[in-house]
DNA sequence: TGCATGAATGTAACCGGTTACATTTTGCTG
DNA sequence: CAGCAAAATGTAACCGGTTACATTCATGCA
């Protein structure tokens, strides 16, 4: 291996004025430079980051958390966080903890041992909740957001959004909403419940558990919870979807059943991914802006990698925008 | 920060013997080892693992280079890679290129940098090319391949089956079929394009280049294509997309069209992605092994890296199956 | 010419583990 | 109890950069 004791024999210096010609070239004489130049070309020198990296205690690596990597939203965030930390310097290390909490405790040692210096979490769990008094590494909190995150953090208003979703069903003359939520535990889930709640309040209705649906964010569980709607005896005239995986899932579903989307039933989804415009018929939804929350998250990170003062206590709120598409339509 | 150093002194013994304790406590005495472990809890040392892999030149990250991680397909891909890396004690360093070779360059840098063990590229194109003459870091190249990879490789016979598609639209009595085409200079989507012609000259057909048409492999590409293509003024009656994603977009433009699919016009898709089975009509298509992709490309990936003698040439062919579902009848 | 000053360069400690080799301790046998 | 092998532990070099501090050298001025 070429290291820069190498390149310092060829160009007859130390090695500090070969570590200096590569990282303050100003302060090296020209004549000096040009000749430990040449000498980097000519052995084929490439600092070993490793060396870099141990010696400044900074890896200039992140740790990402993802629930699934499978979920078309997240892949938007993470492209969004790729992008913003690439144009910081920054690489990203990739985990797909699938929702295991020893799973996140475990990546998040990452962090704690060097292997990165920082971490974004997209689910609503704090990986170093166990970390004895410690100070805490480096968190963002992104997408699904705890209640009292020990962290900055980059949501959404879902209630808001849901609310929204809700009034745009109920404007159209549905009364029977059903709701296919997510997993249970979440704030995400609650939350959006939540906004459903608020728009069913201020209309005057009484809003009825037995329509409500539990699902995981994925197209089978939406089909499977749809299913489960039609076959009361007084089917909803609308669902609303907590995701538009579950949407897509639950639209299938209908169709199964004979019955047509919107004219029979409306289907209302969240988070626009890229689908929900191309599908049969299209899905009225939230649009997010996801890589949006990914930039953000990597932003805030930094803010505290490096730290500015006031980053330690920043929460964003993104913006959301009700997007009506063909697959809600007036009540029957 | 606590280091070895500290929980040696705090356990009496020196640094050896921490390190032993740690990494080999069989050969250190059960007295000694309680104490020093002791000493470990009580000073919360985490070792650093920047230091244990700049001593031991391993990083325990693989790079991987995706071209989009917003293609479900990869984004599948990717979870296979994260398991398997997982399973076998590795991290990885997600880089999405967006194709361009640059960026591929300087993520591979990370490989000849130390950064990273290995790296895994998922497209047709080799970042270490112009690396002067030294010794190819290790990589394996998965996906898109390839025709004379320096390296492992993992791919589909997609010659084989674009045929098998064809064949069964053939079957299905289509004469006129249109093709929606991935990015040019790319050999899987050559390979695609060789197979749909192999089946139309063993039907003794001739091909007709004017249904060909290029798209990106994204859903707005496909529904572009689809407009061209029922602009003619003798459209197909069956159209066969390179992937899944483009298939959608056609669909949901034949549809604007005032057009039914499969009874005016048949699509099928290449892929399986989720969606696939949950979009209306469902989507006839070819099933690829998506996470054993990923699985292949990390085990002989750490096969190069641990360097087993036999590593360095091996050419994985994976399955494929052709799933017919709703979007493919009959000619009309 | 002698000396002060600053620029250029060299020397070596350092980061925190790992491990070859040296040294000490333990346990066993005759 | 001597003597030896094996087990346990300690010492210090090492990985490859960075950088504080030391040293050398050139320049300008009195």
């Amino acid at each position: 291996m070429t290291n820069i004791r190498k390149v310092a024999e060829l160009a007859g210096v130390s090695v500090a004025t070969v570590s200096r010609t590569l990282k303050t070239p100003d302060i090296v004489s020209p004549g000096t430079r040009d000749r430990v130049l040449a000498a980097v070309e000519q052995a084929g020198y490439r600092p070993n980051l490793m060396a870099v990296q141990f010696r400044s205690q900074r890896t200039r690596n992140l740790v990402v958390l993802v629930p699934t990597i499978a979920n078309t939203f997240f892949a938007r965030v993470i492209g969004g966080i790729q992008e913003m930390a690439q144009r910081r310097g920054y690489g990203i290390l990739l985990c797909n903890t699938l929702g295991d909490e020893r799973a996140e405790r475990a990546y998040a040692g990452m962090v704690s041992t060097r292997q990165a210096d920082g971490l974004i979490q997209l689910r609503a769990y704090d990986p170093f909740t166990a970390s004895n008094g410690k100070t805490r590494p480096p968190m963002v909190n992104a997408c699904e957001v705890l209640d009292e995150a020990p962290c900055p953090t980059v949501k959404l208003d879902n209630r808001a959004a849901a609310r929204a979703v809700t009034e745009h069903l109920l404007a159209l003359g549905h009364r029977r909403i059903g709701m296919i939520k997510g997993p249970r535990n979440s704030p995400l889930t609650r939350d959006r419940l939540l906004g459903f709640q608020d728009a069913l309040a201020a209309a005057g209705l009484t809003p009825d558990e037995s329509l409500w649906c539990p699902g995981d964010f994925t197209p089978p569980s939406g089909h499977r919870a749809a299913g489960d709607l039609l076959s009361r005896a007084d089917p909803p005239t609308a669902i609303f979807c907590e995701n538009d995986e579950m949407a897509m899932g639950a639209m299938r579903r209908i169709r199964e059943a004979g019955l047509r989307v919107p004219e029979d039933i409306s289907v209302a989804g969240f988070d626009d991914i890229a689908f929900a415009s191309f599908c049969d018929p299209s899905l009225t939804t939230i649009a997010q802006p996801a890589e949006e929350f990914g930039r953000e998250a990597v932003s805030l990170l930094l803010d505290i990698i490096d730290d500015r003062d006031d980053a330690a206590d920043q929460h964003r709120i993104m913006p959301f925008e009700l997007v009506v598409r063909e697959s809600t339509g007036p009540a029957s």
